[in-house]
DNA sequence: CTTGACCTTGGAATCGGTTCCAGGGTTGAT
DNA sequence: ATCAACCCTGGAACCGATTCCAAGGTCAAG
């Protein structure tokens, strides 16, 4: 009958590698059960609650926001199978990704021709004249981001 | 004499794709300088401000930040030639760019690996229990992110 | 003269995840 | 008894770019 060797907040924090404050904040957002407490009113967490914060720390890596993890996180606590859903979910994540990239790739693209037009330029630009670099910088697929008015997003 | 066509704030802020609100805040952030007014306390900006204003989305989407902007800016328009300071923060942010690239393809090509995984796992649980996709969710190259304490990242 | 579209201002709200704060208890070791 | 180190709470601050707001002034057309 020994006692589980349950955890402390700060101990917890140091095992999931996050501050405490970041772990009372995922318990705020439901992402995390309300822990046993202590006869002095310590949070005290089960051993399996470092998993927990881990696979709570990757889905953020991979892109899911609180509230989506604390819907898709309660559906699972109750016994339910949140899976297809979460598949669908982690598949967006992915298409999102995948423009990013692209995006990226083609701004790196273009930056580098920007730079390498700003060396020839320089070469030819004496010390203190203007070079106008700045001008320069026409980014291609600039496709306007969207903007926000009156709360719609266009 | 004509007068030259001046343009209003919200005029301006049409040409260049962009919220009159917008606009201001540039003005605020030392951007954008002081238009002229009209008699009734109307923004008057000259055609070039167009120019100007594409400028500072260009190098936003580029990744410079507004105080960033501000401070090279204020150096051009002073008739400085800032273009090695503004061609040293542009490499920085390349490379900043590479390493976000990086990282976002390593993650996209952990994410194909997972739901091609799932996909297994998912024909081979049946309907309603839990194939426990959440928890394969691992993350390779997690380099936990810099957190922050007492102002100071770490 | 009224209407409607436009403009002005300073300040506050927004987004999301995290951190910080003050004022106060708990614990365990010296 | 005292000290350091920990924990508690609710709420606010932070980051950055943008948007929203209210209360009011300007202007042209009808």
């Amino acid at each position: 009958m020994e006692k589980e060797p349950h955890l402390r907040s700060g101990e917890l924090a140091r095992l999931a590698e996050i501050s405490p404050d970041t772990l009372r904040h995922y318990e705020r957002m439901k992402l995390l059960a309300t822990p046993r407490r202590s006869a002095g009113n310590y949070r005290l967490y089960p051993p399996e609650a470092v998993e927990r914060v881990r696979l709570i720390r990757h889905a953020l890596a991979v892109g899911f926001s609180l509230p989506e993890l604390a819907k898709i996180l309660k559906v699972r606590d109750a016994g339910g199978a949140p899976c297809r859903q979460v598949k669908r979910l982690l598949e967006e994540k992915v298409l999102k990704m995948e423009e990013q990239i692209g995006d990226l790739v083609a701004m790196r693209k273009h930056l580098r021709t920007v730079l390498a037009d700003w060396d020839v330029r320089l070469t030819h630009t004496s010390h203190g004249k203007p070079a106008r670099l700045l001008e320069t910088l026409v980014v291609p697929g600039c496709r306007s981001k969207p903007r926000k008015v009156k709360g719609k997003t266009i």
